[in-house]
DNA sequence: GTGGTCTAGACCACA
DNA sequence: GTGGTCTAGACCACT
């Protein structure tokens, strides 16, 4: 949930993300006021630019709502933020899976193997 | 395991992965003499120079070795394959993991959707 | 006709867009008394501020006329209401015939799907 | 197709229609390698980011393709780029006899209209 | 040499 | 004060 940049995917590709979880977890409220792009910038500590870029994009998502001049609002429509939740966790699952299977594992093995990491860190 | 390559990541990287994953699954068998870069570079429709970066690059990591006068093979250190192997597996289960919990899925959820998963799929 | 606003355009000019619309098409007669700035904002949901800004402008075509205390008026110079709708027209039309154009329309073309656009429609 | 340019629409804006139109007229060919970014920015005189710009849009739109590092070709897919023309014509129709009517005028007055401006240019 | 990213700093229209 | 646009100039990875 933190400001958290590494480099070697873009900034505005990590803000993107960050504040799409945020919005997810509830951090940001459906319906609420975004943080002025300003301020967004200042707590990532990066160019308002790059804050701009990233909250464009997220806007194409419908996501976010650009009001013209009185700043941006967190989308009202809830199963959106439900559906972008479960696309992103399809995503994760698929891709994974699909790794897994290419290191020549088995669906019983890449289970075991979950459950192994489960257990060791709660 | 084919040359599928998108073009929002370095070509070099990609077929390093593509390779990788044919040392990994034993469709390059360890000790086997690897194809000509030309050969790889005709095969996967690249410049042999990217394909030579790649080879390169895999070099580094000692699954293939370049002998003076007559090519590269295929690491004879089946150990080394076998831990690249593991390497590979823990990092997706942590990724994986870690992104499944800052969705907010519980650990036993994630299992039971991996399971729904697989047994969609057969 | 109704008070419907999209937030790619400023404000003002839709409200100014629609007040025109209403004075060319007689539902604002002229000579009439245009409603308050406060009706004619709460009847758009717009800030009043809007509102007047979109009436001051309107005022410099000539459409309206401010009274110094009993509000404003629609002009009573029918044919300055007139020419005023030939010059939306003929704006229009041009703007259409040239972009049309530049798409590579001849002007039979354009004729003729006019005239099935209008035949599809009634 | 010159770089023309006002300045009550964002520059990038302008610049996008302006490639769309030599696309869709085939001053730039269907397959064809577009100028560099810096060129086509120095053509039209304004800033190569502000070009970025408008070719990233274009390029959501399908018309245009990236190469990572090897340019921007046009897109060979003919249909797309007719359908693009078709979209844009019909686009004007509609919002040409909407406010035509909005104005009063029947479809028949429309036409005849239409036929006296053709008939005046050429 | 190509596109992509980022920063810094400025100006504008709008509410 | 808000978002939007634009410029200038820099650096980077890739081919």
């Amino acid at each position: 949930m933190a400001w958290t940049l590494d480099s070697d995917k873009p900034l505005y590709t990590q803000l993107m993300e960050i504040i799409q979880m945020r919005i997810i977890s509830g951090y940001y409220q459906s319906g609420e006021r975004l943080p002025s792009v300003r301020e967004l910038a200042a707590e990532a500590s990066v160019n308002p630019n790059t804050m701009q870029k990233a909250l464009v994009e997220l806007e194409r998502s419908g996501l976010i709502i650009t009001q013209r001049t009185s700043g941006r609002i967190i989308t009202e429509d809830k199963e959106l933020i439900h559906q972008t939740r479960k696309q992103l966790a399809e995503g994760h699952i698929q891709y994974f899976l699909q790794h897994m299977e290419e290191l020549g594992f088995s669906r019983k093995e890449i289970l075991s193997h979950i459950q192994t990491f489960t257990e060791g860190d709660g």
